[in-house]
DNA sequence: ATACAAATTATTTGATCAAATATCAAACTT
DNA sequence: AAGTTTGATATTTGATCAAATAATTTGTAT
């Protein structure tokens, strides 16, 4: 707790995870007392927190009624993912004459140390962020991660019920194997494409999920 | 006349605009005090405007040292700049088949008067970005347009320095033409592509007068 | 005179208080 | 009885105040 800063900035993070874990429910009504006590802090750095996650997307506030987390349509879903396979594409693309041995070996192990536990998705979720964003991280190129991991906090939680439902983890698995494959080729290209239509698969299948009314 | 529900909307509004105007330079030390004089407001709305804006990327903050206009490297530059070409790419190619005749005339009237001002780089500016969101705004993609904005308004001052040096708008004029002529032969693929054209390189061109310390 | 340390100042951050506004329910009118 | 209005309540928003921290200045010793 002690390790941030301000309050602010600790207070930011907590409720950022607290919402993309899916503890907080899109639409959840988040008041400024009720967060106080939650956290033990006062209102206002509960204030400023709440602005920062309203800029990222993460929550919305209505003028005298306060804030809530965002909640997405199916049409919005494909909109956001959309966007984040073409961005992670372009971070893959950069990444790839950039990925140094140590790093390539430690994505290979995260690949075979994939966990397909049906009774934790979140575990494999987490898995997941971290072998796509480490790959992104290479690319260095700041804004361009800043805004992907944005985009990801933004429907993360969604994930998260949906992974519950159908898990195809093995084939996420697969996915990943040929994306590294071509990422150890140094071919940009296939590698960037693979991790197009990664993103871009899920994000429909998520969207079709959500349709479904089963969220 | 906008009316604003609340101070802290009107603020934050007022405030981006200050920046991607110009008015306030990057680096520029954004007190609280200062500005709740300058705005004649209190302290508290112009705090939650900074974290609004801080989230946004146009402004950071340090811990009690306050917040400051965020600044840009030529790299940083490059990398938020094909971020936009591949987004606004995306939102050109949705809008083509959205756009109906009103607005192709608009954009139509929009090109035609382009040179009433070439020595108010403002209004040619403003005039340019209006062409653009008209364009995105049909794609009917909130998500996608909402972060084509927040993109642009990051790099919308370095914008106005550069345009007061190097005035190249003739050229633009003749790009922006170019799209739509693609826009009304519904050629997506084709309009979509000049739109990444036309951003890349006054990216490009725009990194390499900041890289020549001109800004 | 310069380097270092202590104190002073300025500014943000966090807490509390007051005002404004939306929600909800009850009473009143038609 | 239905719809509208009015009032009570809860919550956010804006203002002010106190505490914490970084920058600056001042003073002292080498």
């Amino acid at each position: 707790m002690l390790l941030h800063k301000t309050v602010k900035t600790a207070l930011t993070q907590a409720i950022r995870n607290d919402i993309v874990s899916g503890y907080f429910a899109p639409s959840t009504h988040l008041q400024l007392d009720k967060l106080a006590g939650q956290y033990d802090v006062s209102t206002m750095p509960i204030r400023e927190a709440l602005r920062l996650l309203e800029a990222e997307g993460i929550v919305y506030s209505v003028p005298h009624r306060g804030s809530y987390v965002t909640s997405f349509t199916t049409e919005e879903l494909l909109d956001i993912y959309e966007m984040r396979a073409m961005l992670e594409k372009m971070a893959t693309r950069d990444a790839v004459s950039r990925l140094n041995d140590d790093v390539i070996q430690y994505l290979q192990m995260l690949v075979d140390t994939w966990h397909i536990e049906p009774r934790n998705p979140a575990l494999v979720i987490e898995q997941n962020a971290n072998f796509h964003m480490t790959i992104y991280q290479s690319a260095e190129r700041p804004h361009l991660y800043g805004e992907i991991l944005k985009l990801r906090n933004r429907t993360q939680h969604y994930l998260h019920s949906y992974c519950e439902k159908y898990q195809q983890f093995e084939r996420a698995k697969e996915e990943h194997q040929a994306i590294l494959h071509a990422i150890k080729e140094c071919d940009a290209d296939v590698a960037s494409q693979l991790c197009y239509d990664h993103v871009w698969r899920v994000g429909q299948a998520l969207a079709d999920y959500v349709r479904e009314g089963l969220a």
